[in-house]
DNA sequence: AAGAATAAATAAACACTGTATATTTATGGT
DNA sequence: ACCATAAATATACAGTGTTTATTTATTCTT
């Protein structure tokens, strides 16, 4: 009658394993191919032994999502700390060229994150928005800050409908409860660099936008210039 | 030895049923389900059937982008076309929201063409960029107009290095034969309208970006202030 | 008109996939 | 030592894209 402890962790650790190898294969191959019996296949067990570590595939690709949201939000935190505090425009540009540098660092990564790579996949957002707010945090910090010492320039900026505050809300709760229009503005600032980076990914940018750099830093230097007043 | 002429097209228009099909497979369920033993079982056929038409599953999909490259193409230029040459602005404007609306109207087509939903599918470019060229120009050729009137505004932009030289001329064949700086300044306000657009369908917009309409306004009218000079 | 040539369909099979069920193995608590 | 249970396996099902061989149907040539 008395249940049997589950083994111990360090020892057994095949959720870990499951994981690592599925980031390897995603590496190999990409997002798209990855699949439970070939990584069952590399790990020496039988595919259903996957499902008692995670109730289906799904679960499983929801798990790296979080763990690749976290590395880029390292890396985004990073490269905002690198830079001090008093240099407010040096950091938004840091954050800026950490972003295109992460994204082109792991593809497959950022395409498993803001992608629809797998078929029929759609994350639940109430498990994966802790670690994407945290990532989007650095960005929004920046802003507030800019907010605060008075120098955001963003006027007549869209107002949030009352009817889509409570959702706001819970962004804030796990993004840094940072202010809503430095909020909004950080939104539309990451639109930007997304639109960008996501073409140059997918291969979809004309030709001459394979000069990513030239392009990629006038756009960052555009985005300053529109939002931040000279100090 | 004489071959056999193959049947007239306009009675088994296999073909064209298959996409179709496809097409409506996809308003259903999404791309990513997309299935050649679905579409054989819908039209009554059996599945090896459509290898007489297709030489595989890639094929059918790079046939299906373009159609859908050439829907998206003929709104953007449809609505260019519905406000008058003189409004370079107004057709700016018109164009970018002829952009949006065409997306949230077909958000799996949209997704189709930019995103990669099908699992190791790559799109051939030489096949695609025709009608992907077209479906830009309505947008370059405004940038164009607005360069000849000498009221673009795009100092200091990023020059395309040698090494792509190659490409944007194969682009700019498919794409009217535009001027090299209306078509880089073109693909930096495409980038920022799918930026948006891309958040937006993949529902990767924080909760107050659902207020689409605003957020989507702004940035239009931002990019208008940045790159035409008023008149 | 008869027969040959060939296009287009099918039938069957292969190698995959995710997943459910039943069964076995191994471990730890009493 | 026994037994409850966790964790693995074996097996099976339904689905996928694709290949091969075979059949059916159509058209051109003689």
């Amino acid at each position: 009658m008395s249940p049997r402890p589950r083994r111990d962790k360090q020892q057994s650790n095949l959720q870990e394993a499951i994981k690592d190898t599925a980031w390897k294969q995603i590496a190999e191959t990409g997002a798209a191919t990855l699949s439970l019996r070939a990584i069952a296949r590399e790990l020496g067990i039988t595919a259903p032994a996957i499902y008692n570590y995670f109730p289906d595939r799904d679960a499983l690709v929801t798990a790296l999502i979080i763990e690749a949201y976290t590395s880029f939000g390292d890396s985004q935190l990073e490269a905002r700390d690198a830079i001090p505090a008093e240099n407010l425009t040096g950091r938004m540009l840091a954050i800026g060229m950490a972003y295109r540098a992460w994204a082109l660092t792991h593809p497959q990564r950022y395409q498993l994150i803001f992608g629809t790579p797998l078929p029929g996949y759609v994350a639940p957002v109430e498990q994966v928005l802790p670690s994407a707010a945290r990532s989007l945090s650095a960005l929004v910090s920046v802003v507030d800050e800019i907010r605060k010492a008075g120098r955001l320039n963003a006027p007549d900026f869209p107002e949030v409908k009352d009817e889509y505050k409570f959702g706001f809300e819970m962004w804030q709760k796990f993004g840094g409860n940072y202010d809503l229009l430095s909020l909004s503005v950080a939104t539309l600032i990451w639109a930007r660099v997304h639109g960008l980076v996501s073409l140059e990914i997918s291969h979809n940018l004309p030709p001459f936008g394979a000069n990513g750099d030239g392009l990629y830093l006038y756009e960052m230097l555009a985005v300053e210039k529109q939002f931040v007043k000279p100090s």
